[in-house]
DNA sequence: CACGCCTCCTGTGCGC
DNA sequence: TGCGCACAGGAGGCGT
């Protein structure tokens, strides 16, 4: 079961991407932008052409670029999701052995090319007047940053407490944490002992996933992200988290903390892995 | 508004 | 061996 299971990048993921964008691009000028077709998940991008990439930022599972001038400011924002198949190269032309379904591509004036590539062509290229976010709902509802004083412990107890879906919906909905994904939830709501499916989530137990969110992000962050198969880094390689997962993936497999076989089910149309006995609802 | 179900997309793995 | 099909899921859209 474990080897069928298919990684989707998350908020550690994107943040490894980040990190290794971030040196390639910053300073380059887009000599020219194309991506593949138009449609709800891309937008024409032509227009990035002449304009300096000025910072490379993640909000959640969210890619921004500021392009413009440095004096004068970002006059555009190039706004990248992964989905669940993205991947990013930096090569030397248009295309890349790696890469069998390039979408969208970036000529910069040092020679190379930022490549994007998506099998499912879930992931997102829109090009937006900069913090323009109204045709992304997603990114422009999203809530603060897990490893941010903005992740606040009350507050998030409290949205909690005014909420009758499961858990697990609104650990995945981004609105009361940004950049939680299938993976992490399951294994934040492991750590804090918590039923995914549950519907009423106390203070005390708010308090625990709170925490827990923040160290299984953290932790995944340190580790490059995890990969099984479709997420990898902007070199090719792949993030050592894998082998550190708690509850995703791991159904029949004894629970780490009591032995017991951790149950797979479904939570808000996704796979979810607990412990049945020491996560109750 | 909140919630939950359906859809998109295609490679993979399994069963017959 | 080969075919068909279920499955994976982030986010958007829509129905209740």
């Amino acid at each position: 079961m474990a080897d069928s299971v298919v990684c989707v990048p998350e908020l550690p993921e994107v943040e490894s991407v980040r990190r290794q964008l971030h040196p390639a691009l910053v300073g380059r000028v887009v000599v020219a932008a194309w991506v593949d077709r138009d449609g709800p998940r891309t937008s024409p991008v032509e227009h990035a052409a002449g304009l300096e990439v000025l910072d490379v930022v993640r909000r959640g599972k969210y890619l921004l670029l500021p392009l413009g001038d440095v004096e004068d400011g970002a006059e555009a924002e190039l706004v990248l999701h992964l989905g669940m198949t993205g991947r990013f190269r930096i090569a030397d032309g248009p295309q890349h052995p790696d890469l069998g379904h390039v979408r969208a591509r970036f000529e910069l004036d040092d020679g190379t090319w930022l490549l994007f590539d998506d099998v499912r062509r879930f992931g997102r290229v829109n090009l937006v007047e900069p913090g323009d976010h109204a045709g992304i709902p997603t990114l422009a509802a999203l809530g603060p940053e897990p490893l941010s004083d903005d992740f606040d412990a009350d507050a998030f107890a409290a949205a909690l407490a005014a909420t009758s879906a499961p858990v697990k919906a609104r650990l995945l909905d981004q609105r009361l944490v940004a950049g939680v994904g299938n993976i992490y939830a399951d294994e934040a709501l492991w750590l804090a002992r918590i039923h995914p499916r549950s519907r009423r989530v106390g203070r005390a137990r708010a308090h625990r996933l709170h925490a827990a969110v923040r160290k299984v992000i953290a932790a995944a962050i340190e580790r490059e992200g995890t990969t099984f198969r479709d997420y990898e880094m902007v070199n090719g390689q792949s993030g050592r988290n894998a082998d550190f997962l708690v509850a995703y993936g791991r159904a029949d497999l004894p629970c780490q903390r009591c032995g017991t076989p951790m149950r797979r089910t479904v939570v808000a149309q996704r796979g979810t892995t607990y412990c049945p006995d020491c996560q109750r609802a």
